[in-house]
Parts: structure tokens; sequence; C-alpha cells
RNA sequence: GCCCAGAUAGCUCAGUUGGUAGAGCAGUGGACUGAAAAUCCACGUGUCACUGGUUCGAUUCCGGUUCUGGGCA
């Protein structure tokens, strides 16, 4: 059988990918995946800039709203339901279009990144987080140096998960990883990463938390902290939900809180860019000039996939 | 107009008992495989406002100029 087809649309955020993807999706007969870590949380819609059920313009949109904003949401739980997602969508005759912004989902998915079902000893994390950064490490070197050797000691979760994996399957993390990598993906891969010019888009981030701001990020906090959502909470460290949190809590002003969301946005989008760039079969799609976008990527899938 | 205080990295400021300077933030690069919008690492040459003087040597001391605060008229 011969591989799926996989159109990744990829990009920093605040880059205009949505809309890219539904024009994409209109030509193609595809089907949206989100690969979004916060956009599964219900409730969560002006901070994630998630798009609205009027803007899809009747193509289907997949795992967004999937989750409770109290539960906890993650790789493993991504890459079991989009690799569903796409082999349905496949049978529908369509094609998955993967959007969004979590490098490290699309990674996973994208290379078949394969998860053990029985790891599960949630006691053990809560044991290793009392312990200092110091004794983590010295225990991670015991146990897979390899990893210690690659993972800074003040990486705090990182060392604790590296330790979590060990202890619990008896292998380490390291060779897990070596075995991972020289993975093919399953997919027929077009991964596409759309980018702009730094400075444009920094002034879009900075303009996109004002419309937050003006559109009820305020209120849509203020609601999730009223049913009890809280700072320790996995969806409520996301960008926009921590900082204005910290502002109804009263640690700072509410000015203070933008500033700082600007500036953590600005950094988040910094971060995913450094992320693709070390993926060795994304293509850089720049978005200007903007008039020929669509055809560029187009051009693009078309030689990579066989659709 | 007079008096006082400033003028040092993109920003806020520290400092040099005279030997051309360093923090935080911003910015940049990087890591990442069950928290990832998370977490972590690395990177600091700038006419020390301008201009004279003293000095072997001035960003540092002295004089003047300009600008910015604050005060008094």
């Amino acid at each position: 059988m011969s591989k799926r087809p996989l159109i990744i649309l990829a990009g920093p955020t605040a880059v205009g990918k949505t809309a890219l993807s539904l024009e994409l999706a209109k030509v193609l007969g595809g089907e949206i995946i989100s690969a979004d870590s916060m956009q599964v949380y219900r409730r969560m819609d002006i901070g994630t800039a998630k798009i609205r059920p009027e803007e899809m313009q009747e193509i289907p949109h997949h795992l967004i709203d999937v989750c409770e904003p109290t539960e906890e949401w993650n790789v493993m739980r991504f890459v079991k339901e989009a690799s569903l997602l796409i082999e349905e969508i496949c049978q529908r005759g369509h094609v998955p279009i993967l959007t969004g912004g979590t490098g490290f989902y699309i990674h996973a998915l994208a290379y078949g990144a394969e998860f053990s079902e029985e790891e599960t000893n949630s006691g053990l994390r809560r044991e290793l987080e009392q312990l200092p950064s110091e004794e983590l490490h010295v225990r991670l070197q015991a146990l897979d140096p390899v990893s210690a050797e690659l993972i800074h000691m003040n990486n705090r979760k990182r060392v604790i998960r590296a330790l979590e994996y060990v202890l619990d399957t008896g292998e380490p993390i390291s060779s897990l990883n070596q075995r991972l990598k020289k993975k093919e993906s399953p997919y027929d891969l077009c991964y596409l990463v759309l980018d702009m010019p730094r400075e444009r888009l920094y002034e879009r981030i900075d303009r996109r938390v004002d419309l937050m701001m003006s559109t009820g990020l305020v209120e849509e906090v203020r609601g999730l902290r009223e049913e009890g959502c809280h700072k320790d909470m996995v969806s409520m460290k996301g960008l926009g939900y921590k900082e204005i949190l910290a502002y109804l809590e009263g640690e700072c002003a509410l000015e203070e809180a933008v500033t700082i969301l600007k500036r953590d946005t600005r950094h988040f989008a910094k971060r995913q860019l450094t992320w693709w760039r070390g993926e060795d079969d994304a293509v850089i799609l720049l978005k200007e000039p903007e008039e020929t976008l669509v055809e560029r990527a187009l051009q693009e899938i078309r030689i990579r996939c066989k659709i």
C-alpha cells in the first residue's frame, strides 16, 4: 500500500496559517487537522486565536475543542487522535491538511513516534519533582548517561521526563530517541512552513494581542478562573492565560500584563522558528508576495505529494 | 534669567580612588520525542553628549557649550 499523503502547514503564531489553510482545503478538497496544543481546550477561544465556526467555510476542522481546560492534553493523545483522523479523511477521499504551530506535535505525528500505552506511573513524577536539580541530574547520570550529557541540569522538566522513562520502561530515553531518529515518515509529506520577515511578524503579534484585549480576553480568562481554572493547569500555561491570570490575581497591572504577553509571544514565535529550522523536510514558504502565496503553496504540494 | 541634578549598549541604569566599561530587560542563535503557547542553554565595542584644559594617559578631574529633568524668579 502506498503512503497516505499529508500536507503540513506550520509557521509561527500570527503569521497567517489559518487563511492559507482554508484556501488550500478549498482547492484540494481537504479537511483540516489542528496541530495546536492550546486550541484543543474548550472555552479558550480568544487567547488561542481559534477559528470561529462561521469562518470555517464548510471545511471540516478537527482537534479543536476536544478537551476541558481542567484536563491535560499531550503529544501522545494528539498523535493517537490525529493518526486516526488522517486515515478516516483519506478513506473519505479527502486530503488531510495538518495546520498549526506546535512543532513538537507535528514532528511526532509526521515521523510516527510511538508511545507505549502502559506508562502511567504518575506518583513517580510528583516524587521526583521534590528533589533538587543536582540530585536529579546525578541520578540520571547513573541510569542514562547519554541523556545526562545532553540535558542541562537546570532543565528540570526534561531531566525528570528522562528519569521517568528509564525507571518505567528500563530503557534509556536516549536510545529511544536514537531509534526514532532513523525512522522515515509513514506519510507522503509536504511539510510547509509559512514565514515572513521577523520585524513584520513581531508587529503582527503586537496587533493581534491588542485585538485580543479589545475582544474580551480578560473576560474570557475571568470566566475560566471562576469555573476553577488555576495557574498550575497545563491549559493555563498558555500565552494570554498565564499573563492575564497574573493580573486577575493582583500580581501586576493590566498594562504590564499586556506588555509581558506581547513579549512572551514574540519569544514563542522565535522558538517556533528555531524548531522548524531543524526539520529536514520542512520547506520554507515566504508569505510575500501574498498574491502568489496560494499558487506557490499548491506548486510545492504537487511536487511533493501525488495528489 | 539664575540654581541644582543628569547626559554611559536599542531601553533602564551601575561603574571606573584617572589606565577606553558591565548588569537587568529588549534582541539574536541553539536544544527539545508522553507538560511543548512548556522547559532550558548560550551570546554584551558602546564616538562613556560636544568641546577645550590639566596629565605620560581623561569616559572619570577642571572650565565652557548643547540638551533633558526639577526648583527659584
